[in-house]
DNA sequence: GACATAGTTGCACAATTATGCAACTATTAA
DNA sequence: TTAATAGTTGCATAATTGTGCAACTATGTC
């Protein structure tokens, strides 16, 4: 495991260990269709500067999925990649290759 | 999914989603035995508080098992405890159930 | 006892991060 | 063109976080 790799797997826990950013995820979690920036800084009660930012992070991280739609900007999670990456971090800490 | 639950799950993804403190989850991913701190400090160059401060952070938040062996404190992952709580993640991510 | 080793805590400091406001761009509607 | 809506960015600020050093506690060894 390399420092690289070992960044990115950081910056990933990192994008989704802050409470309001989890709320996004939580909050797209729910939602069969994409949603857009407006209805999600609701969600979490901050300023939509604030949410604006947020959901940039967790595009940066492959977390979610940002469309332009007119106007709107519209977000869903990567909810395939972002479960695959978790269950790959779950599968490396149970494995079986022990000193 | 109430506001305590949020923030807890992401104080354990906030935990892990540290550099050096990622890089002592690895390193003691590929330990069969209980690692001591000052074995550990080396694995990421930090000096021995700095580990200390990393692991009990690590061990708050359930990463990570602490014991007393005479002068010695070694620490050992909660394999499988983390690795479920990473699935279940992975599970509500990739849940049906939405709007 | 004195001394060494393992680890922790107080302190100061640098760096990062989260936040809100105001001003901005971009797009649509009138 | 003007006005309205959606979103972004610059700026200042407060709060949190990571770090190393020095001093400390705790345990084991001589």
């Amino acid at each position: 495991m390399n420092d690289q790799a070992i960044q990115e797997t950081a910056d990933l826990l990192k994008a989704l260990g802050e409470f309001n950013r989890l709320s996004l995820v939580y909050e797209l979690c729910q939602c069969k269709v994409p949603q857009n920036a407006m209805c999600l800084c609701g969600c979490c009660s901050v300023d939509a500067s604030v949410a604006s930012r947020h959901l940039k992070i967790l595009a940066q991280e492959g977390v979610v999925k940002a469309e332009r739609n007119g106007r709107e900007k519209t977000y869903s999670l990567n909810r395939e990649e972002l479960a695959k990456s978790l269950r790959a971090l779950a599968d490396k800490i149970e494995g079986k290759k022990r000193r």
